[in-house]
Formats: C-alpha cells, structure tokens, sequence
RNA sequence: GGAGAGGUGGCUGAGUGGUUGAAAGCGGCGGUCUUGAAAACCGUUAUGGAUCGUGAGGUCCAUCUAGAGUUCGAAUCUCUACCUCUCCGCCA
C-alpha cells in the first residue's frame, strides 16, 4: 500500500510506476474521494468541537445545580448533525481503503521496465552439468532408487502432492538443517520457527490477500490460511509495532512447509517436483532502515547464493522486470539454478526488497532519538532456498551412469556420512 | 468441547455514565547535584488523522482489544467477535 499523500502530491510519478507494473487503477477517481472525504472530516471535526464545548457546559451546569435542560437540546441537534456525516466519511475511508489495498507496490528505478521479456540476467555461477551419457529426470532417478513415491502421495492426497521415503526423506531434512545452520551461524539470522496457519490479518499484511486468495488452502471453519511462504508469519511478527532503532536490522530465517493451491496450473510444466501444493522452505526475512534496504538485498541475494555454491549447484540470478514483479515487491531478484535431467533453470529462490508497502499494511515501524515520529521500515524476504526444485538440481546433476545419486559433500554430515544414494538401502 | 474470570498508556495498576488521553508507581529520556557514579530532587514521556505555518511549531478531532448498540454524553451500561487466564473434559 503506498501513501495517499503521495498521490496528492505526486500522481505522476505514481501513475508511471503503476503502469510499469500493468495496473490501471482509476486515480483521479481515487484523488477525488480522498479530497471529498477531506472535506467531511473537516466539517465533522468542527461539529465535534461544538460538541465537546457543549459537553464541557452541562457537566459544569450540573456541578452548579442548574438545568442543563437547554444545552442538552443543543448538544442532541448536533449529535443528530453528526450522524448524517459520520457514515459518509465511513463509507468514503473504506472505499478508499478498499482501492489502496490492491493496488501494488511501485518498481524501484533500477528496475527494467516491462514483462518477462525485459528481465535481465545480471550474473551466472558454475556450467551447466554436462554427462557423457543420458541424464535421467528427477522423476525417474527418485522412483528407480524409490526415493519418492508419487502414486501413493496421490492416493494419499491428490495429483502435485509428494511422498519422500528413506533417503528421499533423509536428504530433505538434511538440506534444510545444512541451510539453517548456515544462515544462523554464518549470515547473522535468527532462527524462527513460526506457525503455519495465519489469519486474515496476517495475510493483508505482507499482501497475499486481497489478490492471491484463490492461490491459498483456507480453512472456513476456523477463518485461517495455510502460508504460502514462511514470509507471511515470520514478517508478521512485528506487525502493529514499534521497535527500537537500535534493534535495527532484524535478520530472520525459518524453515516451514509451504501451501499453494496453484489453482489452474496443471500441464507437463509440473510433473514430479517442479510445482508441488506443499514444498519446504528455508526463508530469510529482514527489517531494515529505509536507507540500507538495497545494500541489505544484495547481501541477502548472496545469502542464498551461498547455498547453491556449497552444494555445488550451476545457477544464474535474473532481475525481474517490472510487470514481473510480485504485488508486494519493488524490486526482485530470482536464482534460477540449472537442472541436467530436465536440461531447465528452476526457480528456487526469489529475494524482494518491499520497500516500506509491507511495513505500511502491516504498520511495522521504528523510532530512535534522530526521529521524533515513528517511521516505517523497509522489510525484505527470500528464499534461502526453497527445498522441492533444490532437490531435483541435486538429483538430476550429482546422478551417476549407475542411475544413484552422488551427496554433495557439505550435506554428507547431515545424512550419517553417506557418499551415495544407491537402490539398496544404505 | 463445557463452566467461569478478565482484556486500560513501554510495564504494574486506579478508574462503574459528564474537562479522564486517562491518577499513582515503575521504567525511559533531559536536567540539577557529583571528580565520576549512585541516591535525591525538578522536568518530560503514546499513536493516527485533519488543518494552519517557509520552518520551528500551533490548533482541532479520534483512539482505554475490535465492531455494533443504549444515551444529549461511554474507558465506565448492553450485544457480538477476537485474545488471555483458571477449572473440567479430550488429546500428540
């Protein structure tokens, strides 16, 4: 959500940012209700004085043993006067709210302006894996070694839902062990391990809500979402408060499961791991001053890199465009690392910079000496990394003619020191 | 799930219909004192909005979990939701 003041004040600069972003929202439209609203509140204001001063003259004739009889008139003809305006402001506030809401967040300036097209590549680490022989997908590799069971997680669940036994399991838990451990021993996070239903609050707060409703599992009964990233908790924490400037920056990593309906998403695009209702995910989410938040994205973009390098994975970081950003964002880099099998780059992570839009919604703010008034934070978030298409990259570039799959070495320790996964159970 | 109690400022805690944005204490900040510190004393201490002003700042409005209601007037009365606590039940 961005600040109706600066529309006042700006209505270019907005307008040009919203139509990199492909959003046609009426803004004369949305100026003219706020002017109008302005205007009421002005009145209403001003008939609550009235009101107040009528107040304070009964409360003072009542002390005196007089009849206020006359003065209560007056105060009920204004009172009555109120209530025309007051829903009327209302109306216009929740109007203008309602707009405000779901119009996203506007592209930093070293953004690319336009779609996929424009998104740009701004460095590559490794090769591609190369083999002498034919690589095999994830698919079959994990179903050869029966690592994964797809049928039975579909019997199970449904179609896009995942099953990871023995090794499979193992390897799982071992990555996202490894990638905490690196991120709070080396990277300065703190650990979170947050809930993984959130409320609607929640939800608006970092804007997943109102535009990804359909995309998220949601529970009627009790009014609660399953997160579609740790993001959504995790930033929450802070929501409606203050915090101290010192505490500033606040680095925070948490493992947690992700739901996403990926409603209307079926096709050859998702077989096996590529596009799963539920992945695991190592976040890393910061609250930062306003003035660091784009040194604080880089280092977090080479945070996740960090990741990929240690298991020795080939991958590339791509700046997005502007209408390839996500709602929240205002400027986005994905790591896509290359898988042999599928012989694609994968997404495995997506590190944003929200500026202050977060911070307004979800009203997460700080105050120190300098600044007498509280202000808003800038808050960041990606993955470090998302564990599903992490696994196939793994699977699919460390196979072997033999059909097994070779451990990255830093994962080794996590897995009781195996070197390999092979059909026998090791 | 059943029964009960409760949600007031950074914290503790007064306040049961009329100058209560809110006593008091604690904490925080500034100052006096001190070689320094402590103690003591003095002062200060929320957030949002509108409006005036080049600015410093001023004025007004709102906010005692949230929403609705009663009333001329609500922190105070009524209803609903949410949350917390206690007991019972159930349970990994």
């Amino acid at each position: 959500m961005f600040d109706i003041k600066l529309l006042r004040e700006n209505i270019e600069t907005v307008r040009k940012g919203l139509k990199a972003k492909n959003n046609q929202v009426d803004l004369e439209g949305l100026l003219n209700l706020d002017k109008r609203r302005r205007e009421l509140l002005v009145e209403l204001d001003s008939l609550r004085t009235k009101k107040n001063e009528a107040n304070d003259v009964i409360s003072s004739l009542l002390k005196e043993k007089k009849d206020p009889q006359k003065k209560i008139a007056t105060m009920k003809d204004i009172a009555e006067q109120i209530d025309g305006i007051e829903p009327q402001v209302k109306e216009l506030e929740e109007k203008i709210n309602d707009i405000l809401i779901g119009v996203p967040n506007l592209p930093h300036s070293s953004v690319p302006i336009g779609g996929k097209e424009k998104n740009k590549v701004v460095r590559e680490w490794g090769q591609p894996q190369k083999f002498d022989f034919k690589p095999k997908t994830h698919i079959e590799l994990a179903e050869a070694l029966d690592i994964i069971d797809f049928k039975r997680a579909a019997k199970i669940s449904g179609s896009n839902f995942v099953l990871y036994k023995r090794e499979g399991a193992l390897l799982e838990r071992a990555l996202y062990n490894f990638m905490l451990d690196v991120h709070t021993r080396e990277h300065g996070y703190t650990e979170i391990f947050p809930p993984f239903l959130v409320n609607t609050s929640a939800m608006t707060g970092t804007g997943q809500l109102p535009k990804m409703k359909d995309d998220m599992y949601y529970l009627s009964e009790d009014d609660l979402y399953l997160i579609p990233t740790a993001e959504v908790p995790v930033t929450n924490i802070y929501r409606d408060e203050i915090l101290p400037e010192e505490d500033l920056p606040i680095y925070h990593t948490a493992y947690t499961a992700c739901f996403r309906r990926e409603a209307g998403s079926y096709g050859k695009e998702t077989k096996g791991l590529v596009r799963v209702h539920q992945f695991d995910k190592v976040e890393l989410v910061k609250f930062v001053k306003p003035e660091t938040s784009y040194d604080e994205l880089e280092k977090l973009v080479s945070n996740a890199e960090e990741v990929l390098k240690r298991l020795g994975l080939c991958y590339r970081v791509v700046l997005l465009a502007s209408a390839d950003l996500s709602f929240a964002a205002a400027k986005c880099f994905d790591i896509e690392a290359h898988s042999a099998g599928l012989d694609k780059w994968l997404e495995v992570s997506s590190c944003s910079n929200f500026e202050d839009f977060q911070a307004r919604r979800a009203s997460i703010r700080f105050k120190g000496k300098e600044t007498k008034k509280p202000v808003f934070a800038h808050t960041l978030n990606g993955s470090g990394v998302a564990l599903a298409r992490t696994l196939i990259a793994i699977l699919e570039n460390y196979q072997t003619p033999q059909g097994e799959v070779l451990i990255p070495e830093v994962l080794q320790p996590y897995m009781g020191g195996r070197k390999k996964i092979s059909r026998k159970a090791t």
